[in-house]
DNA sequence: CATGAATGAGGTTTCATTCAT
DNA sequence: AATGAATGAAACCTCATTCAT
């Protein structure tokens, strides 16, 4: 029992450092010049490992995305569970999600691109990782049309998709350059929140 | 003469037609798993052809990205050219980008990535190509702010860099699901410029 | 320890079959016209292999040729090691020469070649191979001249390269044409060392 | 009829553009970097006009090869002429060489590396282009012979072979490193017939 | 004849993936 | 399970040669 549990463990933890090395290689060359040779040794193993843990190149940039996605989700729902109304909600998943990204850059630049590549390469088209993000934020819009202060119009597919990028858009500026750091992350989930809850407010 | 001037003009012929065939596998496939070979062969050219009219094929990815950039900007201008308030021009900018974007898919498939390969890949940092879009819209976010109808606390670097985001990700789900035409170019517009100015109006 | 000396063992032997193989397509085709995948497959290997062991195929080359020139330089002074007077050291350099090339015909016609690929290339002119033969011969010239029985007047670096082309000359000619060996091995050195001893003689 | 020898001169003419051309570009990037398109560029014709007078790049070099061997052979026996003893045909083809390659610098780059150019590459071995100079130079060894003054002992391919590498060494040199011009032409030709009478010399 | 754009075979090199140890 | 050398397909790019104008 125990020993097999070690052995589990132990086959997480490997699988876990190649997952961190292929988050800084494919953050800083981008997926096609990332190479598995180059992901295996900065994770300290041997080439052939990498496969042992995933089916080929494709699968581990899959795994990494979907897991540092679950991570996210995890944490938009724990900050959330204390909270009432859904405006609240919404403020919640904004600082979060700016938190995150803030404290994940690498994943953050990965991420950054994945709209189009996922669109252009049928591979990954498969598997919508955003997908999961998505349904949520369209939830809470939904939420918020229903106590009233998003304006029922708006189709909450987009309001929420809308919300997204102006998220993704802020961040990349705001980690992109440091010299932008005049403006704080409370400043940054203001601005946000301001332009989007006038944006779409009912009136 | 008149020989001389035919030769350029199916030197240009020749040079659209493989831009063309670009644009399309580019979009269709990204930038690396297209090839140089497919490209010639989608423009019915030899693959060395290719090579007469680009230097090679970051080169003539770049001369995409640019041709159709100065295309969308003299769109842009020419839209513009004979309106007053800042306000009719971010308008005209907005309808014209998704007419543009309507009649260019291919284009804004790969364009939609531009902002992530730009990063990773230093060979095409340093020919940054939206950035004339960006300044174009950053001027129009400026005069607004100077008519005093957009807030002057915004940063008129990161309103442009949002009104861009919104209008991409609006063309991205608008032409993705062909579905989703139950709303025409001219609500998509209004969707866009309500939230855009609500959000960002001085109060 | 033995494992890790039998994959050296290893490393090196796979080295020597790939050096092999592209001495002797050097030599039979020159240095252009011979490809690595040739060179891959006269080694049984895949091209791939190649360059596992050399960077590329400027490399395979100057190694070949590095490895070969140290080959004969260990000759050259482990023949002369015994001996005494300079005239003798010359002589055993001029045996140790036609035999190495008689038993080393692919890297005798390679070399026979190198000193116009190492004007005209660049690339190769960084690394001259040939250099430390020359100055052994050179050497050799100074002490025959301290000696008394090579005349001062002549530069001992323009006699040390008139040896060597003589040494040169007559191994092409010897080893070209298979009908020519009417004279043997010692033949040759006599008159090589003939002509060129009563050439420099001092009088 | 003058109509016509205009032509054919006008043809020659062409023809000696592209010969130069093609002897600068083979000399300074050697036969294979060396492309057509350069050649003809700095002919001033277009890629196809080479075409026209020579069958393939191989005719090409051949045709400059066996042209230049052709004026260094009038030379030699324009230069013998006035001359009676075989000693000092031999003083005149010593110098005729010298001076010419000095002249013809380009030239002596390409011909330094024909030897085993043309043993490596079958194609250029068919026309052994340097074969008249050394049957030149056999037949004046052979008059020495007779008249007493070389060695009957040695082979007379042999001896004239190495009387010419002594001359290419030489001319190598001298002509490879400006500095070395300490040395005139006339004391280059000295040294060379220096070392090569004494050293054949009948006792 | 002259042109030079077009061709496409062929070379070098990279790298995802496999498999014997 | 872990290793990493070996594989070989496939990409980019060059350039000798052809041929329609």
């Amino acid at each position: 029992m125990i020993a097999l549990s070690r052995k589990e463990r132990d086959r997480k933890l490997r699988r876990a450092d190649i997952l961190k090395a292929a988050e800084h290689l494919f953050a800083l060359k981008g997926y096609h010049k990332a190479t598995i040779r180059d992901i295996a040794k900065e994770a300290q193993y041997a080439t052939g490992t990498v496969y042992l843990h995933f089916k080929d190149k494709g699968d581990l940039y899959l795994a990494l995305l979907e897991g540092r996605i679950k991570d996210l989700l995890g944490l938009f729902k724990e900050g959330v569970s204390s909270l009432q109304s859904p405006r609240q909600k919404i403020e919640a998943f904004v600082r979060e999600g700016l938190e995150f990204f803030e404290k994940n850059r690498d994943f953050f630049q990965i991420i950054a691109s994945e709209d189009v590549e996922s669109l252009s390469e049928k591979r990954f088209s498969v598997s919508p990782v955003g997908r999961q993000i998505k349904d949520y934020v369209v939830s809470l819009v939904k939420e918020s049309q229903k106590s009233g202060f998003i304006d029922k119009k708006y189709d909450p597919f987009q309001a929420g998709e809308i919300l997204i990028s102006m998220l993704k858009t802020v961040s990349m500026e705001w980690l992109q350059k440091e010299k932008n750091k005049k403006m704080n992350l409370e400043q940054q989930q203001n601005m946000i929140l301001g332009i989007f809850f006038n944006g779409v407010a009912a009136k």
